[in-house]
DNA sequence: AATATTAATCGTATATTTGCGATATATATT
DNA sequence: AATATATATCGCAAATATACGATTAATATT
């Protein structure tokens, strides 16, 4: 008898650095103009719950809580639930990282590049 | 007789302002570690063929030609053709656009917001 | 207790992205 | 001229993302 193992679908995105994933996951969070704009209105109010958000949008409830998820999972804002609400803040620290890694993969020391193609 | 319009299949995207799609569009750019990796490397060497990137990354040279055409179309990235080879540079106005916009978007005035959830 | 409100989750349809091998094209090299 | 090299494009399969209505669950209000 012999015993087939299916291939682990390995994910291609392992196969890169912990810093380009660190990069790669946050823009993917502000990789939606509706997630920049509950970003936006989270930063504006400086807290927000989601039905205000969801008037705000032209998407659905369940659309938008869809979006506040990854929005959480990816640590861009934090949630806490009073009462019958959910309220959301952004998370600045990730930002800051964010930001401190960007700059360090993108220094524009050689902005304007001699040998530039 | 009725004629019946199948409904334009209108993009969501559009229903938002132009800042926060020219963001996101920034950010879907590098939203893939791969895209990440390929910029970083023609950072790092200040201009770049494609056979490096290829050398350089876990991807076949398609996939590898495919992102690069995406952080063209995206601005990322200026190429020119030379002879046989393509060479690939930062448009780093690009980049000074979206750190510019980002800083708009997300400044951190309130970076330890006091009534925060 | 019955009803209303708020928001998360489920199921599903559709669209987009990712990745590769094969092929095409254009320039170098022999 | 024939062959080799470099890269873009095509066609396809698989995975992921987006969006919504319906449902669920939990708390408020009457």
């Amino acid at each position: 008898m012999r015993y087939i193992l299916k291939e682990m679908a390995i994910n291609k995105k392992d196969e890169f650095g912990k810093k380009e994933n660190e990069l790669s996951d946050f823009a993917n969070a502000i990789s939606h103009p509706a997630r920049v704009a509950i970003l936006n209105e989270i930063a504006r109010r400086e807290q927000c719950i989601c039905g205000e958000i969801v008037d705000v949008l032209p998407l659905a409830q369940s659309t938008v809580s869809q979006h506040l998820k990854e929005l959480l999972k990816a640590g861009l804002i934090t949630g806490s639930i009073e009462g019958v609400k959910s309220c959301y803040c952004i998370n600045w620290k990730t930002f800051e990282k964010f930001e401190k890694t960007f700059n360090e993969f993108f220094s524009k020391a050689n902005s304007n590049n001699p040998k530039c193609c």
